[in-house]
DNA sequence: GCCGTTTTCGGCCCGACTGTTTTCAGTCG
């Protein structure tokens, strides 16, 4: 079973929950969805921890849960799950996704037209609302409407359960707050929540302003020229679709209190709730709007004009938002301890790229000359860049061929060095490690470089074991210093091969070995979870682009963010060494 | 069902908007 899988089994229990409307589920169907945000969001299998019992780490998921997980796991359900789901007729589940309905809704709709297939829910609903008039408690003609509407629009794969890839985003947020601030009204546009703690996928643009005028403000807003309708309005904030099928939520707040907007829609929602509660502990309560305190009967907020303002008056340190997941950044913010995260700026160089140098790989080549590359780099401030083309096909050449192929490699990269003197050229390449875990280069080829970087480029669907086996295997030989994108994954088209993380984090460590943080949008890999968990473990990362074209080079923000969402302080990552000490870690033993 | 510098029991974030009523339930973030 996927983690998806499970979460979404678990935000079906906490639906019937709901549903069954009694009040001593109320808190209980609360845990079970935080559990399915939890496990949605962990880059580590629910199989996997239960197998190797590392369930207990992980908070939020009690003793009572990790019983339900390992029966889960272990015999394929759960009794006292299913005590819950038989009480609620199947159909009702499908209709869950469909923005705008909800467990009640759902549960009214079905029971009250007959809809008894879940596998034809959505479609049967649809059918019945355009072709006859029915008449629903509480589902007016307007409702009905807006019903429609939703499932055509879930039919078309828009609203939330398509996200697009953060660097999409942050130009779609960046038309709107443009936009918007083309009126004198519109004093501050900012793009908040996932975006702007930097999640490699968004599904939902949330856009603060800051305004003395709101009713200006949202009445501009929802004549946006790109849109495909209103979503809703209100005095204060607004969400519309765009033509292209995003969902952006406006908020709008006066400039005294802005610091407070930014605070609550940046969000997680974890990170807020768990806030929330320890301001309660302090008779303190929080809210978009400021804090009011609670042992005063007065109503009267404190505004707040900054975020770090709003963090110190509930005594925390500034959270950075890309830690803001509720991963143990609140306890680190109390004692004043949060890690100092890495920066674009710290970053001296790039490893991964790709040049159009000839090079008759079995993957791809890349688009440009390592000449311009190379001037890229100086522009980019960079101290070095590696060229780290894929290493000449395997099955199209002999081994002298690749040797020859690579020593023509090497007389072409001496030959450019001589022209461009401000930036060090590092001679890399990208080797698969293949099926049997032997390289795709033979030593004699890997003496002309300065060290290779290794990676998985077929047979992904390996068990565990023999996977991390064939990772070490490559990793282990002395030239070889750096594991590319080491999950594997590809956003919306491949799942991370099966890895055992600790192990592969300890050899790292044991044998100073480091992991790639790939900032190519589709990979964003590793996963920012992991990361935090390979820091834990001591090893050490670099930041690269895979670029395969010029202006891929400047995607290296995006691995930042990612490494910085991981925790990841400048120390941990060797990349923003300087050339002599970088390049005396690559030539370096174990 | 989870969790602990009020607590192993007794708490559990806060507010906006919509539609349908006329004071609120449902959904969302």
């Amino acid at each position: 079973m996927t983690n998806a899988e499970i979460a979404k089994l678990l935000r079906n229990v906490a639906a019937a929950m709901t549903i069954l409307n009694d009040r001593e589920y109320h808190f209980q169907l609360v845990a079970y969805e935080k559990a399915a945000d939890i496990i949605s969001a962990s880059a580590e299998q629910v199989t996997d921890l239960v197998r190797e019992g590392k369930l207990a780490d992980v908070k939020g998921i009690g003793e009572i849960m990790r019983g339900h997980l390992t029966e889960l796991v272990t015999k394929g359900k759960v009794k006292h799950f299913e005590t819950f789901l038989k009480k609620i007729p199947a159909a009702v589940f499908p209709l869950l996704d469909v923005p705008s309905i909800g467990p009640k809704r759902a549960y009214k709709l079905v029971t009250e037209l007959h809809l008894s297939k879940p596998e034809t829910v959505i479609a049967d609903l649809k059918k019945k609302l355009t072709s006859e008039k029915l008449t629903i408690e509480r589902f007016g003609e307007t409702s009905q409407q807006a019903l429609i509407r939703a499932l055509e629009e879930f039919g078309k794969g828009a609203g939330k359960t398509t996200r697009m890839l953060l660097p999409f985003a942050d130009k779609i947020a960046m038309q709107l707050t443009d936009y918007l601030k083309k009126i004198p009204e519109v004093h501050q546009a900012e793009a908040l929540g996932s975006l702007r703690r930097r999640v490699f996928t968004v599904g939902d643009i949330d856009i603060a302003v800051a305004s003395n005028e709101p009713e200006k403000v949202i009445a501009h807003f929802v004549q946006y020229p790109y849109k495909s309708r209103v979503i809703e309005q209100g005095p204060n904030t607004a969400s519309l679709l765009t033509s292209g099928g995003q969902q952006v939520d406006l908020m709008v707040q006066p400039i005294e209190g802005f610091g407070s907007l930014l605070q609550h829609f940046t969000g997680s929602k974890h990170h807020n709730v768990h806030l929330r509660d320890l301001a309660l502990r302090k008779k303190l309560s929080l809210s978009e709007y400021g804090i009011k305190r609670l042992d005063k009967k007065s109503e009267v907020r404190e505004k707040y004009k900054t975020e770090e303002e709003f963090y110190n008056a509930m005594g925390l340190e500034w959270v950075p938002p890309e830690m803001r997941e509720d991963r143990g950044e609140i306890e680190l913010a109390e004692k004043h301890s949060l890690p100092h995260l890495v920066e674009l700026k710290d970053i001296k160089g790039d490893l991964h790229t790709h040049s159009s140098y000839p090079i008759e790989p079995s993957h791809d080549l890349g688009l440009t000359s390592m000449e311009d590359m190379l001037k890229k780099a100086e522009q980019l401030g960079y101290e070095y860049l590696g060229f780290s083309e894929h290493n000449p096909s395997v099955s199209q050449h002999t081994e002298r061929q690749i040797f020859s192929i690579l020593q023509k490699r090497d007389e072409h990269i001496e030959h450019i060095k001589s022209n461009i003197k401000s930036v060090r050229v590092i001679k890399l390449l990208e080797i698969d490690i293949l099926a049997n875990g032997s390289l795709s280069v033979d030593d004699k080829s890997l003496s002309l470089l300065d060290a290779g970087i290794v990676s998985i480029h077929s047979s992904f669907g390996m068990s565990k074991e023999k996977m991390t086996q064939r990772i070490l295997a490559g990793l282990s030989h002395p030239k070889v210093k750096i594991l590319a994108h080491p999950t594997g994954r590809l956003f919306g088209s491949r799942e991370s091969y099966d890895v055992d993380w600790d192990t592969l984090f300890d050899f790292c460590k044991t044998h100073n070995k480091a992991l790639e943080i790939n900032a190519w949008p589709e990979r964003t890999d590793l996963p920012d979870t992991l990361i935090q968990e390979a820091i834990k473990h001591g090893v050490k990362m670099v930041i690269d682009t895979d670029s395969h074209e010029v202006s891929h080079m400047d995607l290296m923000q995006y691995g930042v963010y990612n490494a910085r969402r991981g925790w990841a302080e400048k120390k941990d990552i060797l990349n923003t060494l300087g050339y002599n000490e970088f390049a005396k870690w690559l030539k370096g033993g174990e």
